[in-house]
DNA sequence: ATTTAAATTAGAAAATAAATCTATTTAAAT
DNA sequence: ATTTAAATAGATTTATTTTCTAATTTAAAT
């Protein structure tokens, strides 16, 4: 990993719609080069996947909000049940196992306020094992990128 | 937007190496049919971008914090000063500005312990206007994704 | 400094895919 | 029924990716 790939990487992570040959030219290398170098870091699992990330607000997902959330006990089979259910919820988009004084966060994306409300109230408060959970909303967007600086 | 498109945006968000050919055979439709409706989700801003995930435990980067943060006062000077500078800071990948009992929820992804302390001292807390902040250490990823179920 | 092996690179050729074009179909409105 | 606009299919052109071979570079050992 040199500084070449730390290049190619910041690219790739930014676009993926550019030509090898495009990149090739930002990179001065052949395309071959290029090429090979791509392989390589995806043949390594340093490059996970290739994806299109969509903007939110065109598709009624715009109210983000993080939730705090608690279970009754952490014992394995809670635990266990409890994220086994959650992946399964598409208005989940992360859900982080915590240290501290909760035990989860969860980044959820919906419509509005009333979706939020009905998201609570029929889906993830009917999960089993949930303490308590309290709810901070997002009010403005300063960074949210996909892109680590390697 | 229809149910095709649906399906569609959900197999882009998946993965954007699979040829028009592929997906033309996973939705029942000619390439040039899949070709003219990806362009359009483009056009209309739907598909915001195409790019690279990387696997952030083979970058060094396996070290998850969520910093809720407090600024010192709500003036717009200290708002826009704290976010202009924020944005800048590489091991910040996201950072809201939230409602609730602090102001920004920030992602931090670094190394270790170590490289946090060391992104804190010399970094975060050398912003102005910060008041306090409380960092959660991410013990388990349960859900992370990008795909929002359309 | 020289040798050696491995890795990387370049350029050309082949294979594959994207983009464009024309004609046809479909669905909605009149 | 007819018109219109949008969506689709198939064929063609254009562009890109992938493979291949050979040359070059790099790093380690002598």
């Amino acid at each position: 990993m040199d500084a070449i790939d730390k290049k190619l990487l910041q690219l790739l992570q930014t676009d993926t719609k550019k030509t090898t040959k495009e990149l090739s030219v930002k990179l001065n290398l052949s395309v071959t080069a290029v090429y090979e170098r791509i392989k390589k870091l995806e043949r390594e699992g340093i490059v996970d996947k290739y994806v299109a990330l969509l903007n939110r607000n065109k598709i009624n997902k715009g109210f983000v909000v993080f939730c705090h959330l608690k279970l009754l006990q952490h014992t394995k089979e809670f635990i266990n049940q409890f994220e086994k259910e959650v992946v399964k919820l598409n208005e989940v988009l992360e859900c982080f196992h915590v240290s501290g004084d909760y035990d989860y966060i969860l980044k959820i994306c919906v419509k509005d306020m009333e979706e939020y409300r009905e998201f609570m109230v029929t889906k993830l408060t009917t999960l089993q094992h949930i303490g308590s959970t309290h709810s901070t909303f997002m009010i403005g967007e300063v960074k949210n990128t996909t892109v680590f600086t390697v």
